[in-house]
DNA sequence: CATAAACATTTTATGCTTGAAACAAGTGCC
DNA sequence: GGCACTTGTTTCAAGCATAAAATGTTTATG
């Protein structure tokens, strides 16, 4: 019985540290979008595409931006969209594949990305500043496990 | 100078335990997502808005929705709207105020919600079965701290 | 009382997001 | 070489999300 009684607690407890999270996660998220918002005209999906295609000066296909970016083809398809108008990104062919595209970021992309994304990081930084270098290693590797899981799980 | 070089790190560190707080996040709500379409095609926000409805007899008003749910007036209307034309929630006029609405779980809502509750204890249960009782209670007191400085902040 | 301010909600325009279907181009294999 | 299969991307319909404006209603205040 006291088994039950602590099997039952421990479920609530981790439905609790789920909803925590969730409300973190909003919360952050809600005060970037905000301030991209206001400073750049920038949301945060676009500012994730740009992140990625930063990491590759060769740029990215389609399918490896919402491989990496964890959402869906179609939706990728939009935001390129929208920074190729923007003139921020643009798609290449590639050679040998009619199929595919690379899609990279412009010079103009490349400038107010570097700008967007030191400032980016001093807002992370002093939005997490209650968490110092020993939570933030604790969290690392407890959030990690999850993904692991997640990860072999699902693939 | 290795003072500077300390700050940098911990900034950089703040921003990659972000990424993995928004990927774990990402991870989770996109299975859980996926279990309640298939089981029984139901979306988060719809299974949220019942999940904070279930919590009150008397049931809430619009406004009282989108605070506690931190999602904007316009959405809530949205969600609600379709949660009655599927029968599981209505709204009532609230005597001596012709403006608002109490937004209460019908029956079948009711019988739906607590089926579905007890169901996604059980998943988050699971997808978090990599934390024990005491990660629960550190990722807690950290998360908290941040939420704390987040409302403090904004109010 | 009139009327300005505050409140509760909906509407509108725009963009993000998904899942599924469509389409086109490459690959393997008999 | 033809035919199934896989891959890369876009399109579509539906729903979620925001910010801002609009609509009604209540409250405060001079």
């Amino acid at each position: 019985m006291d088994q039950d009684v602590a099997v039952s607690d421990l479920s609530k407890d981790r439905l609790r540290a789920w909803l925590r999270i969730l409300k973190v996660t909003r919360m952050i998220e809600a005060e970037l979008r905000e301030r991209m918002r206001t400073s750049w005209d920038m949301t945060l999906p676009r500012f994730d595409v740009m992140a990625a295609l930063s990491r590759v000066s060769e740029g990215m296909k389609m399918s490896d931006l919402s491989g990496v970016l964890r959402v869906s083809n179609g939706n990728v398809t939009g935001i390129v969209d929208r920074l190729v108008t923007d003139g921020l990104v643009e798609r290449r062919a590639v050679e040998g594949d009619r199929r595919a595209n690379r899609v990279v970021l412009t010079p103009e992309g490349r400038v107010l990305f570097d700008e967007m994304a030191a400032v980016h990081e001093r807002w992370v930084d002093e939005l997490l500043s209650p968490i110092g270098a020993q939570g933030l290693e604790t969290l690392r590797t407890r959030l990690g496990r999850i993904i692991d899981r997640l990860e072999e799980t699902n693939g």
